[in-house]
DNA sequence: TTGTACGCGTTATCAC
DNA sequence: GTGATAACGCGTACAA
């Protein structure tokens, strides 16, 4: 844009040839004479020729853009799954253009009629605020990873079984009595099931169990308070019973993980614990934690391959899919 | 582009008015009665009409994009930095078309002429792989952030500054030796400057200290396995005296913690140990850990300001700008 | 194999 | 305040 844009029309001028035989060249090189070709390739270089798929754009219909809305990505799984999105570029070759939405229900709207605006072939959504019945009316193929989907197409990862594994581990740890720590979630979200699971596989096993939710912050300091109080409870109401925490994340587990040892309990004699999402912390914690793992490569490639899909027909299905995607309990030093 | 678009031609014909105050309605409002602009709203509604800004960029010009490439997203820096990068949305209106170059050369190439395709009107570049020489000529502005900038403008870190603040805690908290451990980089990159302000630092205050230099994975027991070979080593040659550990990022300095604290060394009165990047780990470690704070907040605002100050004028400056950031000593307790 | 003519949906430049 | 008309850069019948 810096100075005059070199169009088809002046290479059309330069070579002597028309601007069709031009585009020609790019679009269906084998109907150009190798010899043409060549004389192009020259005028190209010569007058510094740059493409502009705008145009193209336009001339085509075809934008070959994606609209990916993130909550934040200050948390691990959102800036991980959004890496995992932007490389699948090499294997579909669709543009990513990003926003991030900090759980602000009308800013979103506005990313979203932004996106639109930019015709937008389809669209990834990982926040929460906008309600899928919406999204289902905004006139291209939505895809959402773990949130609320009953009207739009999505990729989970199957919570219900990671807590259930979770769950059992904790179980077969001889743990006398069990708790699960989550955020105070909507029934509709598909971490929701991590709670489900947890509660069905304790009850099956007819162990003593507790669901704590709690009104997370996102700051340590809070958070960390907040849990030592939990922690607090829990050693005057069941003294001398070994317990098995299983958190929602990784990040409350390691918090927890320090409340104990600074308080000298071991673990995992005293204490087992499992978090969720294999995020580094998990890895990277004084005594590396036990997860359930969210395969986000794999998630990520189902979304594309499944927006791809959708965009491919043009058509929204009659009823929206859902693939799940198996977690995998990654067994760390918290629980053996 | 599910069914035929609406367009102006559509509004047009449907109310009566031409193209031309159909687009003054959005473009200049207060250039048409507003009993006519409550008649095309009506129009608008009624027909379903959704702006494209495809055309509006091939007409105008502005494109209101700005490209931005990043190594990665799992590193909690370049994450942060986007994150912050995307919520300048709200202040300046430019969409993001993000890639995540995974360190080859040849595929940023490609994602960069992408870019260039789609007419963004500047570039913000995170990835270390192409020279700034390079960048120079693609014909946008450019400002890269914690890279390699001889040749654009950019925005760093003040490395120097952050590693003497490091280096002289540790100092003031009575180290008798100091060592800086940092992965083998480019004496080019700004993090380099982190070595030089440590051993400045070390001779003027007359201390005895060390340099390593690591091959770092990013794979935590990789990383682990050198760092103890490292610990070994400044045991044996060091032993009784106490230790002050500056390191490149937080995450070696975790590691380091954890090794410390697993050999039964106390820390911080054995060991001093300080990282960089005020990253969560550092707040969410055993013992938390004082690091060096990037302030990625006013970064991204200054790369923004620049950037759009760039776009503005048109031209490149005859001398690439380069703006420091001063980042800011947090003291938590591994030096306290 | 190559060229002509028109369309894509908007903005800009004139007129009125 | 409003309307023709010509760009913007490229794709694509259709014709040659």
């Amino acid at each position: 844009m810096t100075k005059k844009n070199v169009t088809y029309n002046d290479i059309a001028k330069y070579t002597g040839f028309s601007k069709t035989t031009v585009s020609r060249y790019f679009n269906n090189p084998n109907s150009v004479t190798s010899e043409n070709r060549a004389i192009i390739s020259d005028a190209l270089n010569t007058l510094g020729y740059r493409e502009n798929k705008v145009a193209r754009i336009l001339a085509s219909g075809k934008t070959e853009f994606i609209g990916i809305i993130v909550p934040n990505l200050y948390l691990h799984f959102y800036a991980k799954m959004l890496d995992t999105l932007l490389s699948t570029y090499e294997k579909y070759g669709y543009k990513f253009i990003v926003f991030a939405g900090n759980d602000n229900k009308d800013e979103e709207r506005r990313y979203l009629s932004e996106l639109l605006a930019y015709k937008i072939e389809g669209l990834i959504m990982m926040s929460h605020t906008i309600p899928s019945s919406e999204l289902a009316r905004c006139g291209v193929p939505v895809v959402g990873i773990e949130r609320e989907d009953e009207n739009i197409c999505s990729v989970n990862t199957d919570n219900y079984m990671g807590a259930v594994q979770a769950t059992s581990l904790l179980i077969r740890g001889g743990c006398d009595h069990l708790i699960h720590i989550n955020s105070d979630i909507d029934e509709k979200t598909p971490a929701y099931r991590r709670i489900r699971g947890f509660r069905d596989t304790c009850v099956s096993h007819r162990k003593e169990h507790d669901v704590t939710l709690c009104n997370f912050k996102n700051s340590y300091s809070e958070d960390r308070a907040e849990l030592e109080q939990i922690i607090d409870r829990l050693e005057k109401k069941y003294p001398g019973r070994k317990k098995g925490i299983f958190t929602s994340s990784d990040t409350y587990a390691n918090i927890i993980l320090n409340i104990l040892l600074r308080r000298g309990k071991a673990v995992p004699s005293d204490y087992m614990l499992i978090g969720f999402d294999n995020s580094p912390i998990s890895e990277e914690a004084m005594i590396p934690i036990s997860t359930i793992g969210q395969q986000s490569d794999i998630m990520a490639d189902e979304a594309m391959s499944m927006l791809s899909e959708l965009m491919e027909k043009g058509s929204t299905p009659a009823a929206p899919e859902h693939r799940i995607i198996t977690p995998i309990l990654i067994r760390r030093e918290t629980t053996d």
